[in-house]
DNA sequence: CTGAAAGCGCTAACAC
DNA sequence: GTGTTAGCGCTTTCAG
């Protein structure tokens, strides 16, 4: 491979010193040169494809302009939005993400972090966080500059940017109860993560709230937020012989995973039952019938992440611990009035 | 944010030389020390939680660990399966994968390479490539080590994976013609894509040794392989008044925005006309009617690029130039045997 | 305004 | 077997 032209090499040519160089090239330093030999120095540099070798400004600085990015798994519809609204406001100021798989297992992330660590990342912006996730809690008290997407740590000082869920659920509620619905059942996401566990208190508070029903036996905690388990805890519901007549569930997955369990037992959507989501997947609108869910804002939950990181990366005192983005209902064809009894 | 622990502060607290804390890590250089010593400042470099700097590693050594990875647009759920299969075998090595997104923008691409180059990438896996890339070009001719995922350039000395689209299209074409079909259609992706060139290509050459027709009027070129453009190119193709029975597309997206196309010209599908997709998207499962399909193997393509990409780094010339991946045709219910004529 | 020199943390000859 | 030394490419004091 052909050699990297360095700084030396363009002070050679230049007949100057690389310190000279060196200043030359960095907008903050160049005022104390002549601008006749910064001009000839960029001119040089540029003319020789000259790269900057971020790998040892990064040794000198301790800066790498590099920051992770721990997602559980990239192959989830949910995550690549975040990404590219993590980039979109970190790629102009110079900053690359290195990007990570968790698959939420502890010990694959104890890895990764490690993994960055010793990539020397200047910052860590995780969407894969537990509520108890001591890894994590770890790089927080070591001080490096970390903050959590859509997910949240028990802890409230790691800074957060999530959705509004409470909002979230309080609008499917208010919805579902105007349809005429006074008994649903909640298909719960895994309680250890935030927002399993958020879900699942915004619903019981809000059903409380409205006066609608929502029995223990009506409550079922998926294992994991994705269509085989929502269809497996649809089935458990409709096996145990449950009166609601609407199935709530913690996102989108989990409710087309509802969908065919439905579909299984023969019954229509809204027809005999409503169902509604969370999240809003682009591809949603063409599975029918079209799901009623919560429209959350992917790319600038990813962007305001990154504005935050920005602020620790810059040791400012971030504006607020946690940030909480507004969602919207968005209603389809999956609810409908409630279907009288027989 | 605390230091972290160099080898310096293990020499210190051992008693011994960095070199000699160096070489103890490096487990193909223990072999020249006591054991003694070895296990000792093992056990101080894991009591410490050492972590190795690998700017500092590279920038001695010239090797970054890292690799560039770039792709037209991580939130098309094509991709994110093929960085899985990259990581599934990169990351046991100790490799690290550095995301870009291109956005089939040759200057933002050019700009990428930049930005991958000046971290230091030990190679680069590129699906974003170009047929006419002069961007990747030059990243080839300068011998870094590079391979192109799921597409090709026109140069066939740059390496490449991709899947075995004539092979597929072949699987297509009988089919339909074993339904009956005599004229197709075809939604061609864009032609400055290998994938559009190659699939157009095999289309044409299958028609004709099958005795199909596939006149001119019937072919639409999509300016994206998106569900729009789908949409557009079939809204184009119908307004045309072909007699085609069936539309071919050249990927999965178009194929579903085809469907919206024929939902809205009342047409149904299979009954009236049969639409045929490439890739088996996972979620296609759920969109009704079931869409035929050509899956390909994408977790595996993005695991192959890995395993050639690391023969280029170790200097090996590779077993071959390209490597074709075998593909299987799915049948579903978007084809059906072809309409009489009224 | 520019040069000299030190050093970030690590590896790899080369000594002894 | 282990220590010494040099240096990867860059930034940043300190001189002059």
């Amino acid at each position: 491979m052909r050699k990297r032209v360095t700084l030396k090499d363009i002070a050679k040519i230049a007949g100057v010193h690389v310190s000279t160089v060196s200043r030359a090239l960095d907008s903050t330093a160049r005022y104390s040169l002549t601008p006749e030999v910064v001009n000839r120095i960029n001119s040089i540099a540029s003319e020789l494809g000259y790269e900057p070798n971020r790998v040892a400004y990064g040794l000198r600085t301790n800066r790498s302009m590099s920051i992770g990015i721990m997602i559980p798994d990239i192959t989830d519809i949910l995550f690549p939005p975040l990404i590219r609204g993590i980039e979109s406001v970190l790629e102009p100021l110079g900053y690359t993400g290195i990007l990570v798989n968790t698959d939420e297992d502890p010990e694959r992330e104890r890895h990764q972090i490690g993994v960055l660590r010793q990539h020397g990342v200047d910052g860590l912006i995780s969407g894969a966080a537990h509520r108890d996730d001591p890894a994590l809690l770890r790089v927080f008290e070591q001080g490096l500059p970390l903050v959590t997407m859509t997910r949240r740590l028990d802890n409230p000082k790691v800074p957060y940017v999530i959705n509004d869920e409470e909002d979230g659920f309080r609008k499917i509620i208010a919805h579902l109860y105007s349809l005429g619905h006074r008994e649903i059942s909640f298909v719960s996401g895994p309680l250890n993560l935030s927002t399993g566990h958020m879900r699942l208190q915004a619903v019981k508070r809000n059903c409380a709230s409205q006066g609608m029903e929502l029995k223990s036996e009506d409550i079922v905690v998926a294992n994991r937020f994705d269509e085989s388990e929502g269809r497996r805890s649809t089935l458990d519901l409709l096996n145990s012989g449950s009166n609601a007549t609407a199935i709530v569930c913690a996102n989108d997955r989990l409710a087309i995973g509802a969908y065919a369990a439905l579909r299984e037992f023969g019954l229509s959507i809204p027809g005999d039952i409503s169902v509604t989501g969370f999240n809003d997947n682009p591809l949603l609108e063409m599975i029918p019938p079209g799901l009623t869910t919560i429209r959350i804002h992917q790319f600038e939950a990813g962007a305001t992440c990154a504005r935050v990181l920005l602020q620790l990366l810059q040791a400012l005192p971030p504006e607020k611990q946690g940030t909480v983005l507004p969602v919207k209902l968005i209603c389809r064809e999956s609810t409908g009035i409630r279907k009288l009894r027989d």
